[in-house]
DNA sequence: CTTTGTATAATTGTATACAATTATACAGTG
DNA sequence: CACTGTATAATTGTATACAATTATACAAAG
């Protein structure tokens, strides 16, 4: 089942390089939004448009159009003509994500119980089947990827684009704090076992179970979460 | 308590035109969102950036920024080299809405009657005797425009960003269909008393009890929606 | 009649120019 | 020394120019 020998490389969407980069808003917006997430840029920092402009070798019109992107998912905030500053990602929203989700992801997980295509399944299959072997290869960063992509089908799944949209956002956004908790092989080795079982309640079509399992996942998450508070506070 | 008199222009914030149109760009994003939100464009036409720059009389640059904003809303989808089709807020997705609400917003409320300042208070009663004065003068468009007042101030008093920025956006979205309830006096008058219900619980700060009355008004709110489900269909 | 190729038009993508606004430095004044 | 006014620079806001891509119309071929 699981891709076997050392040097295989899986390839289920080209490198995981999911979205392949279509224009320059979006490469630029996504560079900016990973150099937020990963603290490059610190909450309070200004971000100017003529330095973004000559660092990532680009017209200012792909920076601003992304900087706008950005202000609507809150990760900066824009002062007419004056500028945009860092909002970024706090460990108290991290913790608030993970409340809320907490209340949420089951519905999710409900609703795609009820909703869910066969394809959707053989994709959560593979995905399931390669963070088996990413989970034994040791391997956090690609185990973040697939973690990511379990949780995308899942909601797709749910077919609410509501749902969809918020989920991806948050899941979207904690991802340093996923990443930390995935580096721990015990943790890794729990979200496996646990995306296990969602799959097969998946797959039942078990909508009650469904919820409950991914109810409980969330739960371990955030429990998780809170044992490496202090770690990601560093940041 | 409530302003008296007919004539009586009650101003909170310059006629309710919050949010002065700071840039082009800014103005341009309402218009367009209200034009999808109100069904003046409808799910699957395309806009195309040269027309709207010359039905709205500016350029292209904030046109396209408008545009972009609205993909990350999920309001449109751009194809690239193709153009942005609207993808809008179906009859589903705001029936998803009410559903997520009643399972988020009464943590908001939880939350906010921890943190609410003496100002928040302050707010919601202002805005409270303004929904009273529109109530009783059967104004609709005053009163959903205090209606989203009034929990906009509860978002803000959660103080988590996260759930504001979520539960705004939402609220935001079906504004449509919260326009038609309001427009029935009974489910107006409902609203009214709810609201005063819960802004007693939150000024003796009971988390308990805000929690349980704003599910209970969103419960309510879902319900009405889905009496109403089949009128907004037609839109 | 359908299909295919090609020229033309329409549209989007990116860069740049200019205008408007805001920040900064610094001299003068009390 | 603090404060204020003003010139200059830096930065953002908007419009436009040009390039790249895609859609459309229509003729030629099968």
């Amino acid at each position: 089942m699981a891709p076997k020998g050392v040097g295989y490389m899986p390839r289920l969407d080209l490198d995981g390089n999911s979205g392949y980069f279509n224009s320059l808003t979006d490469r630029i917006f996504k560079q900016i939004e990973n150099d937020i997430l990963y603290g490059k840029y610190q909450p309070g920092d200004s971000l100017i448009e003529t330095k973004l402009s000559r660092e990532l070798n680009v017209s200012r019109t792909p920076i601003r159009e992304a900087l706008r992107q950005l202000e609507r998912e809150g990760l900066v905030q824009s002062i007419p003509n004056k500028g945009v500053i860092v909002k970024g990602i706090s460990v108290q929203d991290i913790e608030d994500i993970y409340t809320i989700r907490m209340m949420i992801e089951g519905l999710a997980a409900r609703w795609a119980a009820e909703k869910i295509t066969e394809k959707e399944i053989e994709e959560l299959k593979e995905v399931v089947d390669l963070e088996e072997f990413y989970t034994t290869k040791n391997d956090p960063s690609h185990l973040l990827k697939f973690d990511s992509r379990f949780h995308e089908i899942l909601f797709r799944a749910s077919k609410s684009k509501p749902l969809m949209h918020m989920l991806s956002m948050f899941h979207h956004y904690i991802q340093r704090a996923r990443n930390i908790s995935l580096s721990t092989p015990e943790r890794a080795q729990k979200v496996l076992e646990e995306h296990k079982a969602i799959l097969k309640a998946l797959m039942e079509r078990d909508a009650e179970k469904a919820e409950k399992l991914t109810n409980e996942h969330i739960k371990n998450a955030s429990i998780n979460f809170l044992k490496h508070k202090e770690e990601i506070e560093k940041l």
